[in-house]
DNA sequence: GCCGTTTTCGGCCCGACTGTTTTCAGTCG
């Protein structure tokens, strides 16, 4: 059974295939754009098939909807069958090295017969790649090390791992003398969970010695690139970082340009064109009505990002939208979203202490909250079935609460501390806590954590139940996916998103950077619908408690307003929702 | 192959860097 991943992929296999065939770029660039679609989107493509709806997707046209039905009802492409007997798919993979692109990918073929990685390294190795057209020595090793550098690479790199790195450099580059301003761009900036490569920034008048400073790492690998405003460096740990220089009177241009991404630049480029300008990181510059650019016409210089939107027309778009998204639209009809702030968040309703896994004991995690300017908090350790985070027995639990009530009483209202249960679903389908002892609890928080490669029937089953449950009152982490290494369960989400929308039960966004599950798509869904959502540390040592900004940025790329958030709102309006919900 | 408050046909963002070249194509973001 295909999932959206495997025809967003397919798709873009049949872009590559028809670059390298020499198929015109715009018909390419349409599967491609078709496959990014189709790997946003919060909802199974079966389900949107079924209604009809493939049409409406973004960047699915008549041909490609008949194509995704093919594929769904036979698992198989007519298309792409004759495609791979014309174009050999293992191109595809060749294409993925560094520096190699359609044409050298075609011309390998064509001349040497090249199809896989291993054969393009033996000839490059033998030196038979120097002697093609447009081919030289230094071409013919840099090839060899991005072999090497692709068996190295691990693919996309967390945004737990990416951000502090990322940081790092900055501070570094921002020490060398002559740079001004600095940020950290691409898609770390927008929140994407995972990151391609490092992008960063800086002002200055100077851009060598910036250029200089980076190359010149003691952690640097490899320079993929020096130029004079543009440098690139593979760092040991395998993680790319694009630097580039532009003044001060260009940051706002050069900061949109440099965030991206790039389907809503080609949007913004797009409106500048329809209003006389060409916009590129520079500036704006004056069009004919051939599209030329008027040489000797004044520029227009933006320092900030605020001036280019509004040069567009728009108000300023957050980065976190950026992804040509309805972003562009909603700005349009001034109808984007008052994104959620760290500001906003008020509880956490997530989290452990040495009664099960956690490093600290409820005293002081309620001072750890304190600490960071919580005013509630629910002690939520994991549940009886859980022997590796040292689950609560019944008896445990019911012990438990003494001393969290102990613990509320001596806080003495300057954090209210909350009694509640991360509570597993379990295998058979059941819940680990019976009702009577549910009943007892302030909060109840209900996860997946083991049989996670159940069939989708059977495991989204155990979600269906913790759902119509009327004491669980959140899903915690509802896919259980872990950034990189684990893939979400096979849930059927449309049935458990109808299923929450039912029982009022909230949906978490859990802000570990190896979770952050629920991901956007989801999350905005999720509100589209009216599902409550609850933004939580899921904190086992305090400085976990300091991952939140990591869910909030997880929640303003899925839209996500401060309303729709349980633990924005004051400890009253919480526990009387609590309470609404049964208690 | 998609898309449309200029269009149902004719458009489709834009520049930096590299290597192999004597002026630019290919690649990348």
């Amino acid at each position: 059974m295909l999932t959206n991943r495997d025809i967003a992929d397919r798709f873009e296999k049949i872009a590559v295939m028809l670059e390298i065939k020499g198929e015109i770029i715009h018909r390419v660039l349409s599967y491609r754009r078709a496959g990014e679609s189709i790997r946003e989107l919060p909802r199974d493509l079966r389900a949107i098939a079924a209604e009809g709806g493939l049409t409406d997707l973004p960047n699915i046209g008549d041909t490609l909807a008949a194509k995704i039905t093919e594929l769904l009802e036979t698992g198989k492409l007519e298309f792409y069958e004759r495609l791979s007997a014309e174009i050999p798919p293992g191109l595809v993979d060749i294409v993925a090295i560094n520096g190699v692109g359609p044409k050298k990918a075609r011309l390998f073929w064509k001349e040497l017969g090249i199809v896989t990685i291993e054969g393009l390294e033996a000839a490059a190795r033998a030196g038979k790649l120097r002697d093609l057209e447009k081919m030289g020595e230094k071409s013919e090793k840099k090839i060899i090390e991005a072999i090497e550098a692709l068996s190295r690479r691990t693919g996309r790199t967390p945004l737990g791992k990416a951000l502090p790195a990322a940081q790092a450099i900055l501070q570094r580059l921002l020490a060398v003398p002559g740079a001004l301003e600095g940020a950290i761009g691409g898609s770390i900036r927008r929140g994407r969970p995972t990151i391609g490569d490092v992008d960063i920034l800086i002002a200055s008048d100077h851009a060598a010695p910036i250029m200089d400073a980076l190359v010149s790492m003691e952690n640097v690998a490899r320079v993929l690139g020096h130029g004079p405003t543009k440098s690139s460096v593979e760092l040991l740990s395998g993680l790319q970082v694009d630097v580039r220089v532009l003044e001060k009177a260009r940051w706002g241009t050069a900061l949109c340009y440099f965030t991206g991404s790039q389907a809503h630049n080609v949007r913004l480029r797009n409106l500048a064109l329809k209003r006389g300008f060409s916009l590129n990181e520079h500036a704006f510059s004056p069009v004919d009505e051939n599209g030329s650019i008027v040489e000797d016409a004044p520029k227009t210089l933006c320092a900030t990002e605020e001036e280019v939107y509004a040069l567009l027309g728009l108000p300023f778009i957050p980065p976190e939208l950026r992804e040509d998204a309805g972003e562009i639209e909603a700005a349009q009809a001034s109808k984007l979203p008052a994104l959620i702030t760290m500001n906003d968040l008020r509880g956490d309703l997530h989290m452990h202490t040495t009664w099960s896994d956690g490093t600290l004991s409820v005293r002081e995690m309620a001072e750890a909250a304190y600490a960071r300017g919580r005013e509630y908090i629910v002690i939520t350790d994991h549940s009886r079935s859980l022997g590796i985070g040292n689950g609560l027995s019944i008896e445990r639990l019911l012990e438990q609460q003494e001393e969290v009530r102990r613990v509320d009483a001596e806080m003495k209202g300057r954090i209210r501390v909350f009694h509640g249960t991360e509570m597993d679903m379990n295998a058979d389908g059941s819940l680990d806590y019976p009702d009577e002892v549910l009943e007892k609890l302030d909060f109840v928080v209900a996860s997946l954590h083991v049989s996670l490669r159940q069939d989708r029937t059977t495991i989204t089953r155990r979600v269906l139940n913790a759902l119509q449950n009327p004491h669980v009152d959140l899903i915690g982490h509802p896919t259980a996916q872990y950034i990189p290494d684990r893939e979400p369960a096979d849930l059927d989400m449309d049935a458990i998103f109808e299923a929450a929308k039912v029982s009022g039960t909230a949906l978490e966004i859990n802000s570990n950077p190896r979770r952050l599950d629920l991901e956007a798509p989801y999350a905005r869904r999720a509100v589209e619908m009216g599902i409550p959502i609850a933004i939580d540390s899921d904190a086992h040592a305090p400085e976990q408690m300091d991952l939140l900004p990591y869910g909030i940025l997880t929640a303003r790329r899925g839209w996500v307003e401060a309303r729709s958030v349980i633990n924005t709102w004051p400890v009253e309006q919480f526990m009387a929702w609590t309470r609404a919900r049964g208690r």
